[in-house]
DNA sequence: AACTATTTATAAGA
DNA sequence: TTCTTATAAATAGTT
């Protein structure tokens, strides 16, 4: 269609080759309008002419992504969906993961215990007495620990306390030694109170015995008994 | 370009609209094989017809992803990439969420203790007490429900047996009234061994104190126990 | 699926 | 690039 006809093939005079792409170019383009609007179709036209000049045509009623990502599914090309589908599959792996676990935890705060055996109940049981009780020795442990520490600490104190009142007597002059004693006797208070009761007040919460675990931000160890 | 002009838009009679597309499909499908051959381009061209039907060129010098990954680069559009990103938040938010679950179950099974204050620590002391006290008390429910279960049978069995007696003693000629006596014992024995000690030797294993999470497969309850 | 009257695209020239 | 125009090509309506 033209004033003459032409071989197809490859234009070998640079700018007649690049004339007819700009015209050709402009053809596709029309003819891919046409068919999406006459035919109800999508149509996907992305060319690259020999200067790597990027030029493309795309249905209105679609998008270059939509067409890419349907084009995978019926042409069952792989293309980059194995990646997608693999990180699907992982996430979804996840998921279930995460179900479980979940229900472990709701078991082990004796929720959910319904659908388990009694096999299984006995098991769970005698599982979580033995935790408790490493849980009991832990706390026990550090109990001491601190209590320990503490006591030093009061010892140091007292030797303090002692060398000053000593320094005090040796030049006693106009300085109040009760000060320097009631200072004293506020640190080993504390301290005791710490080791002994430390902020257990805190926890009284934790014994709701139905505590849910939040979907996200929420879970886990901590979150789940300081909510 | 035909016997008639038409007006460029959706052609309504379907089967006029089919067979228009078919057309056009294959010109602009020649055009498109034009356009690469005269001019050296590389073309991606893809229709989906209003029923579904997928159609494509492609350029002999290249691959549909290819193209699709120049069309990315040149064209600057993200495209699927956000996809990704946002599927590796995702997954990154799972992983991270489960690692949490899985350390609360740790530490509900008397691992991971170290870094827990003696707060905390109390906290799960006393709600594990107090979990472990429904776990018992939903365990002797089952167990006393089994019980209660047996029992009738038992009695059912009873019942059968003194029948079977009675008419034996009635019609009593060449029958031997232990063999079912003997059966009937049987039942009970087993009735009372499930219903005491059912099954408990396999849970033995459960009381190990370090049973490892495994990665994938193996994690949840009672995988865990069961292991 | 073929035919063909007509419209449309475009090669070559300006 | 764009316009022009002779001509090739595409295709709408028909069979």
């Amino acid at each position: 269609m033209g004033r003459g006809k032409i071989e197809i093939k490859r234009i070998e005079n640079p700018t007649n080759r690049q004339v007819t792409f700009s015209k050709r170019r402009a053809g596709i383009i029309k003819k891919a309008r046409e068919l999406s609007v006459l035919c109800d179709a999508q149509v996907s036209l992305i060319m690259f002419s020999a200067t790597e000049k990027l030029s493309e045509y795309i249905s209105p009623t679609v998008t270059t992504k939509k067409v890419f990502d349907r084009y995978q599914q019926t042409a069952r090309i792989n293309l980059w969906s194995t990646h997608y589908e693999r990180m699907q599959e992982n996430l979804n792996k996840q998921k279930e993961i995460n179900r479980r676990l979940r229900k472990e935890i709701r078991q082990r705060m004796g929720e959910d215990l319904n659908e388990l055996s009694i096999d299984v109940l006995r098991g769970l049981e005698q599982n979580m007495e033995h935790s408790l009780n490493i849980v009991r020795e832990r706390k026990l442990k550090v109990i001491r620990t601190q209590s320990a520490t503490y006591r030093k600490k009061v010892t140091h104190l007292e030797q303090v306390h002692n060398n000053l009142m000593r320094e005090l007597a040796q030049e006693g002059r106009n300085e109040d030694p009760h000060y320097v004693f009631a200072n004293h006797n506020g640190d080993y208070q504390s301290a005791l109170e710490l080791a002994n009761n430390g902020g257990s007040h805190i926890f009284a919460l934790r014994l709701q015995p139905s505590q849910p675990i939040l979907p996200e931000g929420g879970y886990g160890s901590h979150d789940l008994r300081l909510a």
